[in-house]
Parts: C-alpha cells; structure tokens; sequence
DNA sequence: CATTGTGAACGGGTTCACAGCA
DNA sequence: TGCTGTGAACCCGTTCACAATG
C-alpha cells in the first residue's frame, strides 16, 4: 500500500503540481525549484517541499527539481502512468463534451465507453463512440475491465445509476449530479458541481 | 462587509449545506437537525452547527433547524437570493451544455450570454441564446452589468479572455480551462478540471 | 551558494462535552 | 427530553528556520 499516512489534502494537491509541471515541459523547462512552483499554484515554497517529501528525495540542494523526473515520478505516485479506461452514463451535452474532449490522453485517462437510457440516443455516434443501452452497462463495463466512470445523468437517475456502476467493477465515479451519493465506503467518488462554486464566490461580492 | 474572519473553509461548505437543504425541502421535510444534515453531507454534526453559529443562532434547542428559514438565511449570507446573470464565454460541448443546463435557475444564477469567437458558430442558436463574438464581449458584457463568468475556452485562450471579462466588469470566473489563471486579486477564481479530480481518486485504487 | 529536506514551533480548524433552552 | 450553541481541548496541517549538500 502507498497508502501510509499521506493526509488527503496533500494527495489532493499532487494533481496540480503534475498539471504545473506538464505546462513547464511544454515550454522546454528542465528543472524547476519549489519557489517557482509555489508562485504558479499560489502555495508556499515550503509546503511543496514538504509534500514532494512524503514520498522521497526528488529534489538537489541548489538545483532544484528536474521537470521530467518530477512529472515522472508523480504519475507513479498518481497511478496514472498507463491510461485508465473511462465509462461515460449520460449522453447529454455533458457526455458529449467529456467524450470528445482531447485533453485525456497526456494525462492518465481515455474514454472507452458511453451509454445512455434515451432511445433516441442509443446507436448514435458520438465521434468514435457508439452510445450504448445502459440496460446492458453492467455486463459490458464488467467484460471491458473498466474501473472509472463519469456520470453526468440527471439527479434523479444518478444514485441507481452508480449502484449499477459498483456492481460492474466500477471503484472511482466522477459524478456531475448534484446529489450526493449513497455508496460503500471502498469506492471513490468525487464530485463537481459548478453551483457549488459560484455560491462560494458570490459570499465575496459586492 | 460580510466578511468578518470567517474561514475560507467554512464558506466552501455552505453551499452543500444549501444543496442538501434544498433537496430536503422537495421531499417536504420541514424540519431538520445537525445530525441528519451531518449524515447526508458526510460531515461531524458538531462541526455544522458551529458552521452555522458562525453566522447567527438559526436552531431550536429540541427541534433542530427549520428547513425553510435554514434555506433563506444560506441564501442571504451567500447572496445568492436573486438570480445573478452569467457570461459563458466558448460555445464548444461544454458551453452548450451549460447554456443548456436547467439547474441554474433554483440555485441563483442564470445564463444570459453565450460567447465565441469561431466565425462557424457566431449567430449560431443555442437554446435562447445566439451567440456572439468574443471581439464585442468586453462592451456587451459591461453594459449588461455581469459580474459572473463561465470560461470554456481552450487553455491556450483563456487568459486573454478572462482578461477580458476582468475588463468588462466580470469579478468572479469559473473556469474550465485545465491552467493556473494571473488576475487581480480582487478577482474571485474558481476552477474544474475533472482531471485533477481523477487523478486524486486513481491514487487509491488498486 | 542556492535550494532542498525536515524537526520544531505555530496556528487554526475540528471535535468534545456540557450548559442552556424550547 | 432533545438538540443547539460554544468554550476548551485536541489534533493536524502549515510555516519557520536552518543544517545539509550538490
């Protein structure tokens, strides 16, 4: 288990650092230094540092990070060194976007599958996906070996949906209903909701 | 000003409180307590009532909360009691399922803009909107009196544009776009990239 | 000599536990 | 009696400051 002591916060934070640094490979940077990490995220030298350090030495004293072998290194860390596949339900304007969307592959992930319960969706094309009947989404993203899921049905779909997700072998859903889901303990869900964060912004106007 | 030394943290919460509240009310609850409220969020009973007591004593020693006068007072303290317009600058997938989506409009905002600056998809209708091209935002935008922004450009356009809006008016951004935006300080910023939110879930898995 | 890695100090958010009240 | 509101205790993440080092 890489699973030692490493609070949440700071898991949650890698992902940003990795983001960071595939923009500086981008502009042919080589090394890096935690100064200059900390200015692009808005986070201090010393808690990049700290978090690089929970899971070993990656750094040289007056050089600083290598851009490559920290990016490297933290898609070990993330588990995203191959591309996990990725399970669309919902074939709205949503489910349309997140399969066409390109920015997956540098980054860990690929769509594989989509589905959806509207007749008039089923068979359609959505660039290279066929969107499939989700009465037979558990059999498929079992036989697939598909493991993350996105979920952008209505909300009163949603928690039956995920429950159908679990059964197929699904552990980490993505959800874009808002609602909260109702799921055991061992499977990973994250939410996004834009509301959600336009009301934490308005608190600070005017 | 509202904003007296209440935590960033605590504020992030409230609307889920709302949310949650929200849906309580559909299922015509009238009443409710920290308890339940806790339950539901995946959050301390304790630390919901001293999220609240922050801002006032809204509970009845014995009863609980009632939902109704829970739901105002969140959204007076959010400001969130009229609806505010949105600029949703990109008319790609994303763009369109956010113009239209019909979540908005219980929530306190509503969409009143779509933007774009592709010549193909420029007078192009979307739902009630018919986009517009970006090169007019700055005047149409600050006439219009918008404060509040979706930005679904790609990456590589989205820091002149979110300079644009700033220029137009615009005080709080909800971006899309997978990069760290530089903008005043006064500017509210938020971000969603379901990428960074995978990658914290494929952290556990396996 | 610039920058890392890290123990120690610090700060602040969360939990506890109970008085207070409907 | 049931549940809120809250001071105090606790816990844990962040910052500090400096020795270590390429």
């Amino acid at each position: 288990m890489e699973t030692k002591k490493i609070p949440d916060i700071v898991v949650a934070r890698l992902p940003r650092y990795l983001q960071v640094l595939q923009h500086m490979k981008q502009e042919k940077l080589v090394t890096t230094n935690s100064k200059v990490l900390g200015d692009r995220l808005g986070i201090s030298a010393a808690q990049i540092r700290k978090d690089l350090s929970q899971f070993g030495e990656f750094g040289k004293q007056g050089t600083g990070y290598s851009v490559d072998f920290l990016i490297n290194t933290l898609r070990v860390i993330l588990n995203v060194t191959d591309a996990w596949k990725i399970v669309v339900v919902g074939a709205g304007d949503l489910g349309h976007a997140l399969a066409h969307y390109q920015g997956f592959t540098n980054r860990g992930f690929q769509v594989s599958m989509v589905f959806d319960n509207d007749p008039r969706l089923i068979g359609k094309q959505i660039g290279a996906f066929t969107v499939q009947d989700t009465a037979d989404l558990i059999d498929k993203v079992r036989a697939a070996e598909i493991h993350v899921a996105m979920l952008t049905v209505p909300a009163s779909a949603a928690q039956k949906v995920a429950e159908e997700l679990v059964k197929a072998g699904v552990t980490a859903i993505l959800s874009y209903a808002p609602i909260v889901l109702n799921l055991p303990h061992n499977i990973q869900v994250q939410y996004i909701d834009p509301i959600l964060q336009l009301q934490h912004m308005t608190y600070y106007l005017e």
